[in-house]
DNA sequence: CGCCAAGCGTACAACGTTGTATCGCCTACT
DNA sequence: AGTAGGCGATACAACGTTGTACGCTTGGCG
């Protein structure tokens, strides 16, 4: 058994609350008293049992992140940066996968028993629809990652899509391309980061004074690499000449640049590529692949503190919904280097 | 305030215990209250308070994976592993990250106050030493993730590294390569992986009655993307041809790659590479990349049936540490086609 | 010299849950 | 018919911590 606050205090010969009051530095304690705790707990080794604290102040220190996988670079990427702003501030972080966002998952994921566990949820949902919207309706602070559920009555952490977008489009232009293909597009959904992106595609295109061809659209369900392969062969099955790709992530880039080198198609001189997220392998692939930064630590860092403001109470609950917007940057590297 | 067990009880018309008991399934309890008691628990939306259920119960069903990085492709699968295995088991997995093992950092991880959250850790050590190992003597249980500290007084889950890298080795011998460089090596080291791995390779040279050339072998500190490179850039510096690579993890493969590419060196037809840990990425890479699969999943599986039998007292603490070892399995690709 | 305030510490209760002991009642057996 | 036995349910305590309310000193001041 480990020693408990009884212990120390017997060991001190003072009261429980008074090793209490030390260890959490409250009240009024003598430099003496002080002293005296403090080498009883370094003697016997006394570390606080935080199920116990937790029971007793409602909180746990721990917040809850749920991501579609982990195995996607995008997402242990983000990870790592909210473990890391977490710790900054002496919070813990529990991860849970929703598998590809099955909507089945997500749901019992925000009403589960966890929810006990942590004082609040980082939530970059993908399954669940726009009827699931007051599902998100739970009794404990939610930050929502990304544009989706655009309805819920929540705080949320988004980026410029539209904006990074069109830049990544305009940079594939400014090069001297005039068929710019896109892959990854959601065509039937109503919002989402594939609309956003498509948008400003749309956008810097006719900016441009470029034509939008059908054709060059390629729908693409979930965002993995292999898919991004497969829709570069239906590309190209397609026949319509393209010289730029713009893939609305990394992953659908670099499966769609395999296939590319496979059929003997040079980038970037045949076709320029970029792709979103500027995830770390862009960085070794062959061509190095350019690509937009969604400025990760800095969504990691405003999701903690829309989440603990909430959690702290700062921001009362009647306090409407906030968006906050991280900051884009286009990375430029080989595969859009100019011919 | 959420509803607690009073509330139910109060609510059904039963007492607290009987409640308690329905919920956990314990006890006789008949039909006609079970019922009652579930109607009363579904319409009051009733989820049992975690951390009451710790601190009574001694459980927090939480356990601690340790690893270096999870932004590394490796260790980002592994997690998603351990994930979904503990799951499966209804626990629930806190990821800390050591941040390319430092030592400070790893000790500071085990004997931190965040142990009181878990009821047992999985780490992989990284930056430890062989005096650090009594520090692993932390109070709860602790399964490690490969070969360092071997001194250790505690189950641990490896792999066959020393067959794996003769395996991989092989492979390059067997499609006609006599002069194989191997890039990771430690070899100071007394133990790890790049130790055994190495011992492998060279086990593999003499049973095909190939030399071991010095100049062929590059060491590399941390196994990164980016050291592939520098390590690669190395080897060609030095003017030894060699016909084919091991790698000792797949990100060096992917550095290297790189690298190779860049000089114009053919893959596989120049050199043929093989990896190690078959990391997504490989699949997609061009040419793929052949490697060796550790089997996360088993590992995973392994990690915490170690960690569950000690938590759950199923293996008393003085049965001696155990090792688990995974079975691996060499995956051919293109990168090592015979040419 | 007596009183008061401030400074330090203490006792007690409560957070929500579960294990232990116990009790009442109905059934079934002698 | 009386009772043993088991089933169903209950009361109570305890897990380790912290907030509240209070009590004991001591020193300064009237």
């Amino acid at each position: 058994m480990s020693t408990t606050l009884h212990d120390v205090a017997r060991h001190a010969g003072v009261s429980i609350k008074t090793v209490s009051n030390v260890v959490n530095g409250l009240g009024r304690v003598s430099a003496a008293t002080r002293e005296r705790v403090l080498a009883s707990v370094a003697q016997l080794d006394y570390r606080p049992n935080l199920s116990a604290r937790s029971l007793r102040s409602g909180r746990t220190g721990v917040i809850g992140l749920a991501i579609p996988e982990l195995s996607l670079a995008y997402f242990a990427q983000l990870a790592d940066a909210v473990i890391e702003e977490a710790e900054q501030r002496g919070l813990v972080v529990l991860i849970e996968q929703t598998r590809g966002g099955d909507r089945t998952r997500e749901v019992e994921l925000l009403r589960g028993p966890r929810r006990q566990l942590t004082d609040g949820l980082i939530f970059s949902p993908f399954g669940m629809t726009e009827a699931d919207t007051e599902l998100l309706d739970i009794g404990s602070p939610l930050v929502l990652l990304g544009e989706r559920l655009p309805d819920a009555n929540v705080d949320r952490v988004t980026m410029r899509n539209v904006e990074a977008g069109a830049a990544a489009t305009a940079s594939l232009v400014r090069i001297g391309r005039e068929r710019v293909a896109v892959i990854g597009a959601h065509l039937d959904a109503r919002m989402g980061s594939a609309v956003l992106r498509y948008d400003g595609y749309v956008q810097a295109l006719r900016e441009h004074g470029l034509e939008l061809r059908d054709d060059l659209v390629v729908e693409v369900d979930l965002w993995h690499r292999s898919n991004g392969a497969k829709a570069m062969r239906e590309l190209l099955a397609r026949g319509e000449p393209f010289d730029a790709l713009f893939a609305m992530n990394d992953e659908l880039a670099l499966g769609a640049l395999r296939v590319l080198q496979e059929e003997g198609i040079d980038v970037p001189s045949d076709v320029a590529l970029i792709g979103f997220d500027n995830v770390d392998e862009g960085r070794f692939s062959r061509p190095s692949l350019s690509t937009v930064d969604p400025g990760r630590p800095e969504i990691a860092k405003m999701a903690i503190d829309l989440l603990l403001e909430r959690i702290d109470g700062v921001t009362s609950d009647d306090v409407a919904p906030r968006e906050l917007q991280s900051t884009f940057r286009i990375i430029e590297r080989e595969s859009t280097q100019a011919a």
